[in-house]
DNA sequence: TCGACTCATAAGTCTGTGCTTATGTGTTAG
DNA sequence: CTAACACATAAGCACAGACTTATGAGTCGA
């Protein structure tokens, strides 16, 4: 997906609640809307649009969706943020430190 | 500034690709328009739209504005990013196993 | 089988945003 | 001083997107 598309995505407050959401857990779409003070077609398209982006997979169980993050649909976003990275000298600047981080 | 400006911001193509010239260093607004096929107004909009969100940092000398790329401003999306970061202990584990093939 | 249920899609409305042209403000060169 | 220059702002237009209500498609329980 491109760089646009996801940044477009994620621009929407309501989407970014919904993966905060989805980082707990698998959820249904009706379970998502719990919290949300919007209508289940409102749900339905945010969750077409992040499917869309490769942000979010789904799981059909009869008339169930079970939506869950896909964690590789934010590599371009990883990637792209990375090119800026290189002004953090503070910060993590490769990968290896970020492993030698998780090593930890 | 909000991850929702951010994320606004940085959803234009034309905004990103400013940044990317920018990274590269410090530039005037018409400098930064050889190569974009728009207005002046429109540079400047975006200009404004980038320092706005704290992407980017102005420094006036007479009649010319010079820009560049404001390292801080890309925290909040980083930080935010990192949220998802745990969701990838996988693919982090294959990259390990890769570069320690590579070390050899 | 029938009605309730889960979710998706269609169609219309409204707001936000990126573009344009026109103009304003300040600065420098001749 | 004046004209060219660099940039910002104003106003208007066109399109994209997020919402709504209405409806369709498929599934399950009684």
């Amino acid at each position: 997906m491109s760089e646009t598309e996801i940044f477009k995505v994620l621009a929407d407050p309501t989407r970014r609640a919904i993966l905060e959401r989805l980082s707990a857990g698998e959820a249904t779409a009706t379970d998502l809307r719990e919290g949300f003070a919007i209508t289940q077609p409102a749900m339905s398209q945010h969750l077409a649009v992040l499917r869309g982006a490769g942000l979010v997979s789904e799981r059909r169980e009869g008339r169930f969706a079970h939506y869950r993050v896909d964690p590789d649909g934010f590599a371009p976003l990883h990637q792209w943020l990375g090119r800026y990275r290189a002004f953090w000298p503070d910060r993590i600047d490769n990968l290896k430190d970020l492993l030698r981080e998780m090593d930890q």
